[in-house]
DNA sequence: ATATTACCTATGAAAACGATAGGTAATACC
DNA sequence: GGTATTACCTATCGTTTTCATAGGTAATAT
Protein backbone atom coordinates (compact mmCIF):
# COMPACT_ATOMS: atom_id res chain seq x y z
CA UNK A 1 0.00 0.00 0.00
CA UNK A 2 1.38 3.19 -1.23
CA UNK A 3 -1.06 5.55 -0.26
CA UNK A 4 -2.74 5.32 3.12
CA UNK A 5 -6.66 6.68 3.40
CA UNK A 6 -4.95 9.83 4.62
CA UNK A 7 -3.53 11.20 1.62
CA UNK A 8 -7.30 9.87 -0.42
CA UNK A 9 -8.50 11.64 1.70
CA UNK A 10 -6.90 14.84 1.04
CA UNK A 11 -7.18 14.09 -2.69
CA UNK A 12 -10.54 13.50 -2.13
CA UNK A 13 -11.29 16.67 0.19
CA UNK A 14 -9.44 18.63 -2.80
CA UNK A 15 -10.93 18.07 -5.94
CA UNK A 16 -14.19 18.64 -3.65
CA UNK A 17 -12.51 22.36 -3.39
CA UNK A 18 -11.83 22.61 -7.06
CA UNK A 19 -15.44 21.57 -7.88
CA UNK A 20 -16.69 24.86 -6.09
CA UNK A 21 -17.11 27.57 -7.78
CA UNK A 22 -16.63 31.09 -6.95
CA UNK A 23 -14.56 32.76 -3.95
CA UNK A 24 -16.94 31.30 -1.03
CA UNK A 25 -15.10 29.02 1.68
CA UNK A 26 -16.33 25.55 3.07
CA UNK A 27 -16.23 24.54 6.16
CA UNK A 28 -14.62 21.59 7.54
CA UNK A 29 -17.99 19.94 8.70
CA UNK A 30 -19.49 20.47 5.04
CA UNK A 31 -16.56 18.84 4.00
CA UNK A 32 -16.69 15.67 6.00
CA UNK A 33 -20.34 15.43 5.32
CA UNK A 34 -19.87 15.55 1.73
CA UNK A 35 -17.47 12.94 1.68
CA UNK A 36 -18.00 10.45 4.29
CA UNK A 37 -15.19 11.70 5.90
CA UNK A 38 -15.14 11.67 10.01
CA UNK A 39 -14.91 15.12 10.87
CA UNK A 40 -12.37 14.85 13.57
CA UNK A 41 -9.86 12.88 11.36
CA UNK A 42 -10.42 15.15 8.42
CA UNK A 43 -9.14 17.98 10.69
CA UNK A 44 -5.66 16.71 11.07
CA UNK A 45 -5.53 16.60 7.12
CA UNK A 46 -6.82 19.75 6.34
CA UNK A 47 -4.52 21.54 8.92
CA UNK A 48 -1.84 19.97 7.10
CA UNK A 49 -2.89 21.35 3.74
CA UNK A 50 -3.24 24.97 5.32
CA UNK A 51 0.27 25.01 6.76
CA UNK A 52 1.90 24.05 4.23
CA UNK A 53 -0.08 27.16 2.04
CA UNK A 54 -2.06 24.89 0.09
CA UNK A 55 -5.59 26.01 0.70
CA UNK A 56 -6.78 29.01 2.84
CA UNK A 57 -8.61 29.07 5.61
CA UNK A 58 -10.52 31.56 7.06
CA UNK A 59 -11.98 31.33 10.85
CA UNK A 60 -15.62 32.41 12.00
CA UNK A 61 -19.32 32.54 10.25
CA UNK A 62 -18.36 31.96 6.53
CA UNK A 63 -15.33 30.73 7.18
CA UNK A 64 -13.76 27.98 6.00
CA UNK A 65 -11.53 26.41 3.67
CA UNK A 66 -10.45 26.80 -0.13
CA UNK A 67 -8.40 26.80 -2.81
CA UNK A 68 -5.64 29.44 -3.48
CA UNK A 69 -4.39 27.98 -7.12
CA UNK A 70 -5.84 26.72 -10.12
CA UNK A 71 -6.77 23.26 -9.86
CA UNK A 72 -4.54 22.53 -12.53
CA UNK A 73 -1.22 24.04 -10.87
CA UNK A 74 -1.89 20.93 -8.01
CA UNK A 75 -0.16 17.55 -8.58
CA UNK A 76 -1.27 14.55 -7.63
CA UNK A 77 2.33 13.90 -5.94
CA UNK A 78 2.12 17.28 -4.25
CA UNK A 79 -0.52 16.31 -2.27
CA UNK A 80 0.06 12.61 -1.79
CA UNK A 81 3.72 13.73 -0.42
CA UNK A 82 2.08 16.46 1.91
CA UNK A 83 -0.02 13.73 2.93
CA UNK A 84 2.05 10.52 3.15
CA UNK A 85 5.17 12.12 4.26
CA UNK A 86 7.23 9.64 1.19
CA UNK A 87 5.65 7.71 -1.76
CA UNK A 88 8.62 5.73 -2.01
CA UNK A 89 7.98 1.87 -2.74
CA UNK A 90 10.32 0.76 0.03
CA UNK A 91 12.07 1.86 3.34
CA UNK A 92 15.72 0.98 1.27
CA UNK A 93 14.89 4.50 -0.68
CA UNK A 94 12.88 6.35 1.66
CA UNK A 95 14.51 10.07 3.09
CA UNK A 96 15.35 9.74 6.41
CA UNK A 97 15.22 6.37 6.91
CA UNK A 98 18.68 4.58 8.32
CA UNK A 99 20.43 3.88 5.49
CA UNK A 100 20.72 0.24 4.79
CA UNK A 101 23.78 -1.27 5.15
CA UNK A 102 24.35 -3.34 1.97
CA UNK A 103 23.18 0.12 -0.40
CA UNK A 104 26.51 -0.66 -1.62
CA UNK A 105 26.26 -4.27 -3.31
CA UNK A 106 22.39 -4.69 -3.28
CA UNK A 107 20.89 -5.94 -5.97
CA UNK A 108 17.74 -4.55 -6.47
CA UNK A 109 18.38 -1.05 -5.36
CA UNK A 110 18.56 0.61 -9.12
CA UNK A 111 15.07 -1.07 -9.36
CA UNK A 112 13.51 0.64 -6.52
CA UNK A 113 15.46 3.38 -7.23
CA UNK A 114 13.72 3.66 -11.09
CA UNK A 115 10.36 1.98 -9.53
CA UNK A 116 10.75 5.47 -7.00
CA UNK A 117 11.26 7.81 -10.18
CA UNK A 118 8.31 6.34 -12.14
CA UNK A 119 5.76 6.69 -9.49
CA UNK A 120 6.76 10.17 -9.02
CA UNK A 121 7.04 10.75 -12.64
CA UNK A 122 3.63 9.11 -12.62
CA UNK A 123 2.06 11.10 -9.32
CA UNK A 124 3.60 14.43 -10.48
CA UNK A 125 2.01 14.27 -14.29
CA UNK A 126 -1.61 14.37 -12.97
CA UNK A 127 -3.40 17.53 -11.86
CA UNK A 128 -6.23 18.23 -9.81
CA UNK A 129 -7.94 19.45 -13.01
CA UNK A 130 -7.42 16.24 -14.74
CA UNK A 131 -9.07 14.37 -11.44
CA UNK A 132 -12.50 16.26 -12.49
CA UNK A 133 -11.86 15.16 -15.71
CA UNK A 134 -11.80 11.60 -15.11
CA UNK A 135 -15.32 11.11 -13.55
CA UNK A 136 -16.67 8.00 -14.71
CA UNK A 137 -20.56 8.78 -13.72
CA UNK A 138 -21.75 11.74 -11.94
CA UNK A 139 -21.79 11.72 -8.48
CA UNK A 140 -25.18 12.10 -6.28
CA UNK A 141 -25.06 15.25 -3.84
CA UNK A 142 -27.45 15.38 -1.43
CA UNK B 1 5.64 1.04 1.50
CA UNK B 2 4.45 -1.14 -1.19
CA UNK B 3 7.34 -3.54 -0.92
CA UNK B 4 7.84 -4.74 2.72
CA UNK B 5 10.89 -6.52 4.79
CA UNK B 6 9.43 -9.74 4.00
CA UNK B 7 9.53 -9.01 -0.37
CA UNK B 8 12.72 -7.99 0.40
CA UNK B 9 14.46 -10.40 2.54
CA UNK B 10 12.48 -13.39 0.00
CA UNK B 11 13.82 -11.21 -3.49
CA UNK B 12 17.33 -11.42 -1.74
CA UNK B 13 17.16 -15.16 -0.60
CA UNK B 14 16.33 -15.98 -4.38
CA UNK B 15 19.03 -13.89 -5.68
CA UNK B 16 21.21 -15.62 -3.27
CA UNK B 17 20.15 -19.37 -4.32
CA UNK B 18 20.21 -18.10 -8.30
CA UNK B 19 23.84 -17.38 -7.70
CA UNK B 20 24.98 -20.46 -6.56
CA UNK B 21 26.36 -22.88 -9.16
CA UNK B 22 25.84 -26.64 -9.62
CA UNK B 23 22.85 -28.53 -8.21
CA UNK B 24 23.26 -28.23 -4.12
CA UNK B 25 21.36 -27.53 -1.40
CA UNK B 26 21.22 -24.58 0.56
CA UNK B 27 20.48 -24.36 3.95
CA UNK B 28 18.48 -22.31 5.66
CA UNK B 29 20.74 -21.40 8.52
CA UNK B 30 23.51 -20.44 5.68
CA UNK B 31 21.60 -17.91 3.69
CA UNK B 32 20.38 -16.40 6.80
CA UNK B 33 23.92 -15.85 7.86
CA UNK B 34 25.26 -14.81 4.77
CA UNK B 35 22.45 -12.42 4.48
CA UNK B 36 22.21 -11.53 7.66
CA UNK B 37 18.53 -12.05 8.33
CA UNK B 38 16.78 -13.66 11.32
CA UNK B 39 17.04 -17.70 10.52
CA UNK B 40 13.51 -18.07 12.19
CA UNK B 41 11.90 -15.41 10.45
CA UNK B 42 13.55 -16.39 7.07
CA UNK B 43 11.74 -19.48 8.01
CA UNK B 44 8.20 -18.33 6.99
CA UNK B 45 9.42 -16.86 4.16
CA UNK B 46 11.07 -19.90 2.66
CA UNK B 47 7.92 -22.03 4.05
CA UNK B 48 5.94 -19.79 1.31
CA UNK B 49 8.24 -19.90 -1.20
CA UNK B 50 8.70 -23.99 -0.97
CA UNK B 51 4.91 -24.35 -0.86
CA UNK B 52 4.60 -22.29 -3.94
CA UNK B 53 6.76 -24.69 -6.30
CA UNK B 54 9.50 -21.85 -6.47
CA UNK B 55 12.34 -23.68 -4.65
CA UNK B 56 12.82 -27.13 -3.69
CA UNK B 57 13.26 -28.22 -0.76
CA UNK B 58 14.95 -31.62 1.02
CA UNK B 59 15.73 -32.76 4.50
CA UNK B 60 18.64 -33.34 6.49
CA UNK B 61 22.17 -33.38 5.43
CA UNK B 62 23.06 -31.94 2.45
CA UNK B 63 19.52 -30.91 2.12
CA UNK B 64 18.03 -26.92 2.16
CA UNK B 65 16.74 -24.99 -0.86
CA UNK B 66 17.50 -24.51 -4.52
CA UNK B 67 15.70 -22.89 -7.83
CA UNK B 68 13.97 -25.33 -9.74
CA UNK B 69 13.89 -23.12 -13.01
CA UNK B 70 16.40 -20.81 -14.65
CA UNK B 71 16.76 -17.09 -13.12
CA UNK B 72 15.53 -15.71 -16.36
CA UNK B 73 12.31 -17.80 -15.64
CA UNK B 74 11.42 -15.95 -12.28
CA UNK B 75 9.84 -12.49 -12.23
CA UNK B 76 10.10 -10.19 -9.29
CA UNK B 77 6.40 -9.62 -9.64
CA UNK B 78 5.87 -12.99 -9.03
CA UNK B 79 8.13 -13.53 -5.77
CA UNK B 80 6.75 -10.27 -4.35
CA UNK B 81 3.20 -11.24 -5.29
CA UNK B 82 3.67 -13.92 -3.27
CA UNK B 83 5.05 -12.97 -0.23
CA UNK B 84 3.46 -9.36 -0.63
CA UNK B 85 -0.07 -10.91 -0.97
CA UNK B 86 -0.83 -7.97 -3.10
CA UNK B 87 1.42 -4.81 -5.12
CA UNK B 88 -1.62 -2.87 -5.07
CA UNK B 89 -1.17 0.96 -4.83
CA UNK B 90 -4.42 1.82 -2.64
CA UNK B 91 -6.58 -0.66 -0.93
CA UNK B 92 -9.34 0.85 -3.67
CA UNK B 93 -8.04 -1.63 -5.75
CA UNK B 94 -6.85 -4.51 -3.53
CA UNK B 95 -8.02 -8.06 -4.66
CA UNK B 96 -10.21 -9.33 -1.25
CA UNK B 97 -10.53 -5.50 0.25
CA UNK B 98 -13.95 -4.27 0.51
CA UNK B 99 -15.34 -2.55 -1.99
CA UNK B 100 -15.60 0.74 -1.68
CA UNK B 101 -19.07 2.46 -1.64
CA UNK B 102 -17.56 5.45 -4.27
CA UNK B 103 -16.03 3.89 -6.77
CA UNK B 104 -19.05 4.27 -9.39
CA UNK B 105 -18.03 7.54 -9.19
CA UNK B 106 -14.96 7.86 -7.81
CA UNK B 107 -12.48 10.49 -9.50
CA UNK B 108 -9.29 9.16 -8.53
CA UNK B 109 -10.19 5.16 -9.31
CA UNK B 110 -8.90 5.18 -12.91
CA UNK B 111 -5.78 7.08 -12.00
CA UNK B 112 -5.28 3.98 -9.40
CA UNK B 113 -5.88 1.10 -12.23
CA UNK B 114 -3.63 3.17 -14.20
CA UNK B 115 -0.72 2.95 -11.56
CA UNK B 116 -1.43 -0.83 -10.72
CA UNK B 117 -0.98 -1.82 -14.12
CA UNK B 118 1.97 0.14 -14.25
CA UNK B 119 4.01 -1.32 -11.10
CA UNK B 120 3.07 -4.59 -12.55
CA UNK B 121 4.30 -4.20 -15.66
CA UNK B 122 7.18 -2.99 -14.22
CA UNK B 123 8.09 -5.70 -11.58
CA UNK B 124 6.42 -8.37 -14.59
CA UNK B 125 9.13 -7.08 -16.77
CA UNK B 126 12.35 -7.54 -14.52
CA UNK B 127 13.38 -11.38 -13.94
CA UNK B 128 15.97 -12.64 -10.86
CA UNK B 129 18.18 -12.85 -14.06
CA UNK B 130 18.42 -9.21 -14.20
CA UNK B 131 19.22 -8.64 -10.66
CA UNK B 132 22.20 -10.31 -10.69
CA UNK B 133 23.48 -8.40 -13.92
CA UNK B 134 22.45 -5.12 -12.03
CA UNK B 135 24.73 -5.67 -9.14
CA UNK B 136 26.56 -2.52 -8.66
CA UNK B 137 30.05 -3.53 -6.68
CA UNK B 138 30.70 -7.01 -5.88
CA UNK B 139 29.76 -7.89 -2.42
CA UNK B 140 32.17 -9.32 -0.05
CA UNK B 141 32.12 -12.83 1.55
CA UNK B 142 33.47 -14.16 3.80
C1' DA C 1 20.51 -43.91 16.77
C1' DT C 2 21.93 -39.34 15.98
C1' DA C 3 22.63 -35.17 13.71
C1' DT C 4 20.82 -32.28 10.39
C1' DT C 5 17.53 -30.12 8.08
C1' DA C 6 12.75 -28.48 6.66
C1' DC C 7 8.16 -27.61 8.42
C1' DC C 8 4.35 -26.10 11.60
C1' DT C 9 1.68 -23.34 15.23
C1' DA C 10 1.59 -19.96 18.50
C1' DT C 11 3.08 -15.82 20.72
C1' DG C 12 5.22 -11.19 21.54
C1' DA C 13 6.94 -6.37 20.75
C1' DA C 14 6.76 -2.37 18.17
C1' DA C 15 5.09 0.60 14.77
C1' DA C 16 1.57 2.46 11.71
C1' DC C 17 -3.08 3.55 10.91
C1' DG C 18 -7.55 5.42 11.55
C1' DA C 19 -10.14 7.69 14.61
C1' DT C 20 -11.60 10.20 18.92
C1' DA C 21 -11.56 13.67 22.89
C1' DG C 22 -11.24 18.03 24.70
C1' DG C 23 -9.62 22.13 24.59
C1' DT C 24 -7.87 27.29 22.57
C1' DA C 25 -7.80 31.12 19.19
C1' DA C 26 -9.74 33.86 15.58
C1' DT C 27 -13.65 35.97 13.13
C1' DA C 28 -18.59 37.33 11.92
C1' DC C 29 -22.91 38.85 13.52
C1' DC C 30 -26.16 40.82 16.63
C1' DG D 1 -19.51 43.19 24.27
C1' DG D 2 -21.48 38.63 23.87
C1' DT D 3 -22.43 34.64 21.23
C1' DA D 4 -22.10 31.49 17.55
C1' DT D 5 -19.11 29.73 14.24
C1' DT D 6 -15.13 28.24 12.57
C1' DA D 7 -10.06 26.82 12.35
C1' DC D 8 -6.28 25.09 15.09
C1' DC D 9 -3.69 22.37 18.62
C1' DT D 10 -2.21 18.35 21.73
C1' DA D 11 -3.03 14.06 23.54
C1' DT D 12 -4.85 9.51 23.61
C1' DC D 13 -6.99 5.03 22.13
C1' DG D 14 -8.02 0.69 19.66
C1' DT D 15 -6.87 -2.11 15.86
C1' DT D 16 -4.07 -4.03 12.43
C1' DT D 17 0.23 -4.96 10.35
C1' DT D 18 4.93 -5.91 10.57
C1' DC D 19 8.92 -8.12 12.13
C1' DA D 20 10.67 -11.35 14.96
C1' DT D 21 10.99 -15.21 18.52
C1' DA D 22 9.88 -19.75 20.82
C1' DG D 23 9.21 -24.43 20.87
C1' DG D 24 7.99 -28.28 18.90
C1' DT D 25 7.35 -32.25 14.81
C1' DA D 26 8.66 -34.70 10.52
C1' DA D 27 11.88 -36.19 7.07
C1' DT D 28 16.53 -37.56 5.55
C1' DA D 29 21.67 -38.69 5.58
C1' DT D 30 25.36 -40.90 8.02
Amino acid sequence: MIVSTKGRYALRVMVSLARQDGDGYMPLKEIAEQEGISQKYLESIMAALSRAGFVDAVHGKGGGYRLNRTPESYTVGSILKLTEGSLSAVSCTTQGAAACSRSECCNALPMWEKLDKMIDDFFEGITLADLLKDMATPCQTG
